[in-house]
DNA sequence: ATTCTTGCAAAAGATTTGCAAACAA
DNA sequence: TTGTTTGCAAATCTTTTGCAAGAAT
Protein backbone atom coordinates (compact mmCIF):
# COMPACT_ATOMS: atom_id res chain seq x y z
CA UNK A 1 0.00 0.00 0.00
CA UNK A 2 1.50 3.32 -0.81
CA UNK A 3 1.78 6.29 1.31
CA UNK A 4 -1.52 7.86 0.61
CA UNK A 5 -3.40 4.96 0.68
CA UNK A 6 -2.40 4.58 4.04
CA UNK A 7 -3.40 8.15 4.87
CA UNK A 8 -6.67 7.36 3.42
CA UNK A 9 -7.53 4.41 4.99
CA UNK A 10 -6.71 5.76 8.52
CA UNK A 11 -9.09 8.58 7.69
CA UNK A 12 -11.58 6.23 7.34
CA UNK A 13 -11.13 4.65 10.60
CA UNK A 14 -11.09 8.39 12.32
CA UNK A 15 -14.13 9.26 10.47
CA UNK A 16 -16.27 6.49 11.72
CA UNK A 17 -15.53 7.45 15.37
CA UNK A 18 -16.18 11.33 14.74
CA UNK A 19 -12.40 12.09 15.12
CA UNK A 20 -10.05 14.48 12.90
CA UNK A 21 -6.84 13.81 11.31
CA UNK A 22 -4.06 16.50 12.19
CA UNK A 23 -1.25 17.04 11.60
CA UNK A 24 0.31 15.42 15.31
CA UNK A 25 -2.16 12.27 14.40
CA UNK A 26 -0.77 11.60 11.33
CA UNK A 27 2.81 12.55 12.03
CA UNK A 28 2.56 9.60 15.46
CA UNK A 29 0.94 7.02 12.99
CA UNK A 30 3.54 7.30 10.12
CA UNK A 31 6.48 6.67 13.11
CA UNK A 32 4.31 4.15 14.01
CA UNK A 33 4.25 2.74 10.29
CA UNK A 34 8.23 3.45 9.71
CA UNK A 35 9.71 1.52 12.52
CA UNK A 36 10.03 -2.15 13.12
CA UNK A 37 9.51 -2.42 16.58
CA UNK A 38 7.06 -0.92 18.67
CA UNK A 39 8.05 2.27 20.39
CA UNK A 40 6.72 3.38 24.25
CA UNK A 41 4.93 6.76 24.60
CA UNK A 42 8.02 8.80 25.17
CA UNK A 43 10.17 7.05 22.30
CA UNK A 44 7.14 8.11 19.72
CA UNK A 45 6.99 11.31 21.32
CA UNK A 46 10.80 12.01 21.04
CA UNK A 47 11.12 11.16 17.31
CA UNK A 48 8.08 13.22 16.42
CA UNK A 49 9.04 16.49 17.83
CA UNK A 50 12.12 16.13 15.40
CA UNK A 51 8.63 17.16 12.61
CA UNK A 52 6.60 18.53 14.88
CA UNK A 53 8.77 20.62 17.40
CA UNK A 54 5.81 22.03 19.28
CA UNK A 55 3.85 19.00 20.13
CA UNK A 56 3.66 17.78 23.65
CA UNK A 57 3.43 14.49 25.15
CA UNK A 58 0.11 14.34 26.20
CA UNK A 59 -0.92 14.97 22.38
CA UNK A 60 0.89 11.91 21.60
CA UNK A 61 -0.88 10.33 24.60
CA UNK A 62 -4.03 11.34 23.24
CA UNK A 63 -3.35 10.28 19.18
CA UNK A 64 -1.90 6.69 20.24
CA UNK A 65 -5.18 6.54 22.51
CA UNK A 66 -7.14 7.26 19.48
CA UNK A 67 -5.63 5.30 17.33
CA UNK A 68 -5.98 2.60 19.45
CA UNK A 69 -9.83 3.13 19.64
CA UNK A 70 -10.52 3.57 15.92
CA UNK A 71 -8.56 0.37 15.30
CA UNK A 72 -5.58 1.87 13.66
CA UNK A 73 -2.70 0.29 16.11
CA UNK A 74 -2.60 -1.86 18.99
CA UNK A 75 -1.29 -1.33 22.51
CA UNK A 76 0.82 -3.67 24.21
CA UNK A 77 0.74 -3.51 28.00
CA UNK A 78 2.97 -6.73 28.06
CA UNK A 79 6.28 -6.76 30.66
CA UNK A 80 7.40 -3.75 31.88
CA UNK A 81 5.88 -0.20 33.03
CA UNK A 82 5.91 2.10 30.12
CA UNK A 83 3.29 0.69 27.39
CA UNK A 84 4.11 0.15 23.66
CA UNK A 85 2.22 1.06 20.43
CA UNK A 86 1.80 -1.37 17.67
CA UNK A 87 0.61 0.01 14.13
CA UNK A 88 -0.52 -3.79 13.20
CA UNK A 89 -3.68 -4.68 14.27
CA UNK A 90 -4.82 -7.94 12.98
CA UNK A 91 -3.51 -11.06 15.33
CA UNK A 92 0.46 -11.93 15.89
CA UNK A 93 2.66 -12.02 18.62
CA UNK A 94 5.73 -10.77 20.44
CA UNK A 95 8.88 -11.27 21.81
CA UNK A 96 10.62 -9.11 24.33
CA UNK A 97 14.07 -8.43 25.37
CA UNK A 98 14.84 -8.89 28.97
CA UNK A 99 17.76 -6.69 28.67
CA UNK A 100 17.44 -4.13 26.19
CA UNK A 101 13.19 -4.15 26.43
CA UNK A 102 13.11 -4.32 22.70
CA UNK A 103 9.17 -6.27 21.36
CA UNK A 104 9.36 -7.00 18.11
CA UNK A 105 6.96 -9.60 16.19
CA UNK A 106 6.86 -12.80 15.97
CA UNK A 107 6.87 -15.45 13.24
CA UNK A 108 2.64 -15.75 12.43
CA UNK A 109 1.19 -18.83 14.36
CA UNK A 110 -1.42 -20.39 12.57
CA UNK A 111 -4.81 -19.50 14.53
CA UNK A 112 -6.81 -22.39 14.54
CA UNK A 113 -3.73 -24.62 16.23
CA UNK A 114 -3.76 -21.89 18.51
CA UNK A 115 -6.69 -21.97 19.80
CA UNK A 116 -7.35 -25.97 19.67
CA UNK A 117 -4.03 -26.14 21.98
CA UNK A 118 -4.97 -23.43 24.64
CA UNK A 119 -8.63 -23.18 25.13
CA UNK A 120 -10.34 -20.57 27.78
CA UNK A 121 -12.43 -22.34 30.56
CA UNK A 122 -16.27 -22.85 30.36
CA UNK A 123 -18.02 -19.97 30.21
CA UNK A 124 -15.22 -17.43 29.52
CA UNK A 125 -15.72 -15.72 26.07
CA UNK A 126 -12.53 -15.34 24.87
CA UNK A 127 -11.80 -12.12 22.44
CA UNK A 128 -8.44 -11.92 22.44
CA UNK A 129 -5.01 -14.59 22.68
CA UNK A 130 -1.88 -12.67 23.50
CA UNK A 131 1.08 -14.43 23.52
CA UNK A 132 5.12 -13.15 24.23
CA UNK A 133 8.12 -14.60 24.83
CA UNK A 134 10.09 -13.31 27.09
CA UNK A 135 14.11 -13.54 27.16
CA UNK A 136 17.47 -12.05 24.89
CA UNK A 137 16.91 -10.99 21.82
CA UNK A 138 20.20 -12.15 19.29
CA UNK A 139 22.14 -8.44 20.14
CA UNK A 140 21.94 -8.61 23.48
CA UNK A 141 22.30 -12.57 24.29
CA UNK A 142 25.99 -12.15 24.44
CA UNK A 143 26.27 -9.26 27.16
CA UNK A 144 23.67 -10.66 28.96
CA UNK A 145 23.16 -10.27 32.79
CA UNK A 146 23.63 -12.90 35.27
CA UNK B 1 1.07 -30.21 51.56
CA UNK B 2 0.27 -28.64 54.91
CA UNK B 3 0.62 -25.29 55.80
CA UNK B 4 3.45 -25.74 57.93
CA UNK B 5 5.53 -27.45 55.19
CA UNK B 6 4.45 -24.97 52.90
CA UNK B 7 5.91 -22.10 55.37
CA UNK B 8 9.07 -24.54 55.96
CA UNK B 9 9.17 -24.51 52.24
CA UNK B 10 8.79 -20.95 52.41
CA UNK B 11 11.70 -20.06 54.63
CA UNK B 12 13.91 -22.27 53.13
CA UNK B 13 13.67 -20.27 49.71
CA UNK B 14 14.17 -16.93 51.61
CA UNK B 15 17.00 -18.63 53.31
CA UNK B 16 18.74 -19.08 50.15
CA UNK B 17 18.44 -15.42 49.62
CA UNK B 18 19.71 -14.64 52.74
CA UNK B 19 16.09 -13.15 53.69
CA UNK B 20 14.44 -13.34 56.83
CA UNK B 21 10.78 -14.69 57.07
CA UNK B 22 8.74 -11.73 59.25
CA UNK B 23 5.15 -11.56 60.00
CA UNK B 24 4.68 -9.11 57.54
CA UNK B 25 6.13 -11.52 54.81
CA UNK B 26 4.45 -14.75 56.04
CA UNK B 27 0.56 -12.89 56.01
CA UNK B 28 1.28 -11.55 52.13
CA UNK B 29 2.54 -15.21 51.69
CA UNK B 30 -0.19 -16.54 52.83
CA UNK B 31 -3.05 -14.03 51.20
CA UNK B 32 -1.51 -15.02 48.19
CA UNK B 33 -1.90 -18.74 48.75
CA UNK B 34 -5.30 -18.33 49.85
CA UNK B 35 -7.18 -16.62 46.83
CA UNK B 36 -7.85 -18.08 43.61
CA UNK B 37 -6.96 -15.14 41.75
CA UNK B 38 -4.33 -13.17 41.29
CA UNK B 39 -4.40 -9.85 42.86
CA UNK B 40 -2.31 -6.67 42.92
CA UNK B 41 -0.49 -4.84 45.63
CA UNK B 42 -3.20 -3.39 46.32
CA UNK B 43 -5.64 -5.47 47.21
CA UNK B 44 -3.04 -7.46 49.10
CA UNK B 45 -2.73 -4.76 51.29
CA UNK B 46 -5.87 -4.18 51.80
CA UNK B 47 -6.50 -7.92 52.88
CA UNK B 48 -3.18 -8.29 55.07
CA UNK B 49 -3.97 -5.26 56.92
CA UNK B 50 -6.95 -6.80 58.65
CA UNK B 51 -4.27 -9.15 60.20
CA UNK B 52 -1.50 -6.70 60.62
CA UNK B 53 -3.07 -3.73 60.70
CA UNK B 54 0.01 -1.29 60.76
CA UNK B 55 1.40 -2.93 57.32
CA UNK B 56 2.58 -0.70 55.06
CA UNK B 57 1.44 -0.65 51.30
CA UNK B 58 5.98 -0.07 50.84
CA UNK B 59 5.76 -3.34 53.08
CA UNK B 60 3.63 -4.96 50.82
CA UNK B 61 5.44 -3.95 47.73
CA UNK B 62 8.83 -4.85 49.11
CA UNK B 63 7.94 -8.25 50.14
CA UNK B 64 5.85 -9.49 46.95
CA UNK B 65 9.35 -8.43 45.06
CA UNK B 66 10.79 -10.82 47.98
CA UNK B 67 9.01 -13.55 47.28
CA UNK B 68 9.50 -13.06 43.59
CA UNK B 69 12.86 -12.88 44.36
CA UNK B 70 13.50 -16.43 45.97
CA UNK B 71 10.91 -17.82 43.47
CA UNK B 72 7.78 -18.49 45.78
CA UNK B 73 5.85 -16.17 43.62
CA UNK B 74 5.74 -14.75 40.06
CA UNK B 75 4.85 -11.36 38.72
CA UNK B 76 2.52 -10.57 36.34
CA UNK B 77 2.67 -7.74 34.09
CA UNK B 78 0.29 -8.65 31.65
CA UNK B 79 -2.44 -6.06 31.07
CA UNK B 80 -3.57 -3.19 32.94
CA UNK B 81 -1.40 -0.90 34.76
CA UNK B 82 -1.07 -2.14 38.27
CA UNK B 83 1.02 -5.78 38.24
CA UNK B 84 -0.79 -8.87 39.63
CA UNK B 85 1.37 -11.31 41.68
CA UNK B 86 0.49 -15.65 41.32
CA UNK B 87 1.91 -17.84 43.99
CA UNK B 88 2.61 -20.27 41.22
CA UNK B 89 6.08 -20.05 39.89
CA UNK B 90 5.65 -23.70 38.01
CA UNK B 91 4.67 -22.33 33.89
CA UNK B 92 1.03 -21.80 33.47
CA UNK B 93 -1.12 -19.52 31.85
CA UNK B 94 -3.99 -16.82 32.17
CA UNK B 95 -7.21 -15.45 31.44
CA UNK B 96 -8.18 -11.68 32.00
CA UNK B 97 -11.38 -10.75 31.93
CA UNK B 98 -11.32 -6.90 30.43
CA UNK B 99 -14.46 -5.79 32.44
CA UNK B 100 -13.61 -6.58 36.01
CA UNK B 101 -10.27 -7.32 35.53
CA UNK B 102 -9.99 -10.57 37.08
CA UNK B 103 -6.67 -12.59 36.27
CA UNK B 104 -7.48 -16.65 36.73
CA UNK B 105 -5.41 -19.30 35.59
CA UNK B 106 -5.88 -21.37 32.58
CA UNK B 107 -5.79 -24.99 31.94
CA UNK B 108 -2.49 -26.07 31.62
CA UNK B 109 -1.09 -26.50 28.52
CA UNK B 110 1.47 -28.79 27.38
CA UNK B 111 5.09 -27.65 27.02
CA UNK B 112 5.87 -29.45 23.89
CA UNK B 113 3.06 -28.98 22.31
CA UNK B 114 3.56 -25.31 22.95
CA UNK B 115 7.11 -24.24 21.90
CA UNK B 116 6.66 -26.80 18.51
CA UNK B 117 4.01 -24.81 17.69
CA UNK B 118 5.12 -21.43 18.57
CA UNK B 119 8.76 -20.74 18.24
CA UNK B 120 11.22 -17.67 18.41
CA UNK B 121 13.42 -16.35 15.95
CA UNK B 122 16.34 -17.64 15.11
CA UNK B 123 19.34 -15.87 17.43
CA UNK B 124 16.52 -15.01 20.29
CA UNK B 125 17.16 -17.12 23.53
CA UNK B 126 13.91 -17.92 24.48
CA UNK B 127 13.54 -17.83 28.58
CA UNK B 128 9.57 -17.79 29.26
CA UNK B 129 6.25 -17.88 27.62
CA UNK B 130 3.47 -15.58 28.11
CA UNK B 131 0.26 -16.47 27.32
CA UNK B 132 -3.04 -14.63 28.00
CA UNK B 133 -6.24 -14.79 26.60
CA UNK B 134 -8.35 -11.96 27.20
CA UNK B 135 -11.72 -11.84 27.27
CA UNK B 136 -14.61 -11.84 29.83
CA UNK B 137 -15.26 -14.10 32.14
CA UNK B 138 -18.38 -15.53 33.31
CA UNK B 139 -19.75 -13.48 35.53
CA UNK B 140 -19.66 -10.56 33.29
CA UNK B 141 -20.31 -12.15 29.89
CA UNK B 142 -24.00 -11.06 30.42
CA UNK B 143 -23.07 -7.32 31.46
CA UNK B 144 -20.26 -6.77 29.03
CA UNK B 145 -19.86 -3.27 27.60
CA UNK B 146 -20.37 -2.04 23.50
C1' DA C 1 25.88 -8.80 67.02
C1' DT C 2 24.85 -8.48 62.49
C1' DT C 3 21.97 -8.21 58.77
C1' DC C 4 17.50 -7.65 57.07
C1' DT C 5 12.93 -5.49 57.39
C1' DT C 6 9.51 -2.08 58.73
C1' DG C 7 6.90 2.11 58.19
C1' DC C 8 6.89 6.61 56.98
C1' DA C 9 7.22 10.26 53.84
C1' DA C 10 9.05 11.85 49.75
C1' DA C 11 10.37 10.83 44.99
C1' DA C 12 9.94 8.95 40.59
C1' DG C 13 7.90 7.32 36.30
C1' DA C 14 3.83 6.69 33.37
C1' DT C 15 -0.42 8.29 32.14
C1' DT C 16 -4.58 11.23 32.47
C1' DT C 17 -7.21 15.39 32.95
C1' DG C 18 -9.06 20.34 32.79
C1' DC C 19 -9.16 24.11 30.11
C1' DA C 20 -8.70 28.00 26.83
C1' DA C 21 -6.97 28.71 22.32
C1' DA C 22 -6.33 26.63 17.62
C1' DC C 23 -7.67 23.58 14.08
C1' DA C 24 -10.38 20.25 11.05
C1' DA C 25 -14.63 19.00 9.08
C1' DT D 1 -19.91 27.01 12.61
C1' DT D 2 -19.49 23.00 15.36
C1' DG D 3 -17.03 19.58 17.39
C1' DT D 4 -12.40 17.91 17.97
C1' DT D 5 -7.65 18.56 19.16
C1' DT D 6 -3.68 21.00 20.98
C1' DG D 7 -0.40 22.29 24.54
C1' DC D 8 0.29 23.38 29.04
C1' DA D 9 0.29 22.50 33.82
C1' DA D 10 -1.51 20.10 37.46
C1' DA D 11 -3.28 15.82 39.08
C1' DT D 12 -3.40 10.85 39.53
C1' DC D 13 -1.83 6.27 39.95
C1' DT D 14 1.59 2.72 40.64
C1' DT D 15 5.86 1.73 42.32
C1' DT D 16 10.40 2.81 44.36
C1' DT D 17 13.61 4.80 47.62
C1' DG D 18 16.06 6.80 51.86
C1' DC D 19 16.35 6.35 56.42
C1' DA D 20 16.00 5.65 61.47
C1' DA D 21 13.95 2.32 64.51
C1' DG D 22 12.73 -2.53 65.20
C1' DA D 23 12.86 -7.52 64.31
C1' DA D 24 14.95 -11.96 62.69
C1' DT D 25 18.87 -14.91 62.47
Amino acid sequence: MKEADEVRTLRAKLDLKGAHLTKQRAAVFAYLSAVDHHPTAEEVFLAVKRDVPKISLATVYKNLEALVACHAATKLNYGDAAARYDIRTSPHYHTRCLKCGRISDLDPVPENELTQLIKPPEGFAALDYRIEIAGYCKNCSDQKEE
